[in-house]
DNA sequence: AATTCCAAACTGACTGGTCAGTATAAAAAC
DNA sequence: GTTTTTATACTGACCAGTCAGTTTGGAATT
């Protein structure tokens, strides 16, 4: 299975994902070359193309798995929590995320909201998975009284998403210089004040 | 000063923006071509270069322009108010704003967290202008004793104003049928908890 | 354990197309 | 008669994608 062949190509795959990743977040997709992704990677540009299809699914592949790893830390932060405990647990699992991939979450909040590009469908389904995994607990959370009866659950998910999304990585982008730590507190400071009621 | 010719004039840029804002709002500034807005607005392509010096200053007049009609709203909606009134105003103002011109947030969004593009530090100026509204009301708000005396005003003020954006174009995009007063609601609701301790 | 062989992985020059920006002559607006 | 716009053609740089050829890992053969 792991024979040098395959662990050699994997490497290969996970270079340019890691070079792509941060020239995207940094200039968007349309203004990052492929000629560019290659040489960050330290491969021939015939080597992206050997492992991509085309640029497009190339970055595809990229939010599929960089959103599928976020979604999987929702589902292992959350499990076997009661309702408030995991609203926190995802709260702190957001932000580590964003911690840890820096420029993946940079690269989300500027492709989240396009629309008419080839790759919006697939993002918005990614979107709805991971979004999924909050619905859950904010249901469950008012199923047991924990939280208001009258909220309505897919808007209090999608906002809390985006709402961690935006407030962490505007701190990284505009005071890099303060703990992110900060940020989850006054994060999870909200989320509670907003829950009390 | 208003003579014919740079009423006419001033009507050909302004047609010129609303076809820049919405294509690159729903592509990118990069995947937006010059020729393409030049169709959309009905100009020859000549003409947007004899208003604009160039693509990525035709970019910049319209960050300007935009940035700058939501100062003034942020501006005139605070004044005179007391502190807490004013926060009030302020997320109506904003709403109110993207409600009106949301190709504008959009593109806003997508574009505010980037690095490294030629016209970032004119956003970045922009934006400082924008919150520096919102943080004199903050500012007020905790010299008066209507907001916690340890609340650190400039990140409050930053993610009053990155979470207002991404709340509402969030609702824009993905749930595009539900009227916009409810996340005004919702907004405000959340502000006003928050405010209250 | 050295040699041969093959397919997988990789290379980089090349191609065809696209696009920002320029040029210009003529027309329209004021 | 000056400013603004049009229509069209052009240039040069850049870029996604291709392909004929090279290298590499390792299996088979001796």
């Amino acid at each position: 299975m792991t024979d040098g062949r395959t662990r050699r190509r994997e490497d290969t795959r996970q270079r340019l994902f890691v070079a792509a990743v941060d020239l995207i977040a940094e200039q968007g997709f349309s203004a990052t070359t492929v000629d560019h992704i290659a040489a960050r990677a330290g491969v021939a540009k015939g080597t992206v193309y050997y492992n991509f299809e085309s640029k497009t699914v190339l970055f595809e592949e990229l939010l599929r798995h960089g959103v599928g790893l976020l979604t999987a830390e929702f589902r292992a932060a959350v499990d076997g929590l009661p309702p408030l405990e995991a609203l926190g647990a995802l709260v702190r699992a957001q932000l580590e995320y964003i911690r840890r991939y820096r420029a993946f979450a940079q690269l989300l909040l500027s492709e989240m909201w396009r629309t008419n590009r080839e790759w919006q469908q697939t993002l918005r389904l990614l979107r709805g998975e991971a979004i999924a995994v909050i619905a859950d607990t904010v249901q469950a959370g008012v199923d047991s009284g924990d939280l208001p009866a009258d909220l309505d659950v897919r808007t209090a998910s999608s906002a809390l998403f985006g709402v961690g999304l935006v407030v962490a990585v505007d701190w990284l982008v505009f005071s890099p210089e303060r703990p992110i730590d900060e940020v989850q507190e006054s994060l999870l400071g909200i989320v509670r004040r907003v829950a009390r009621t």
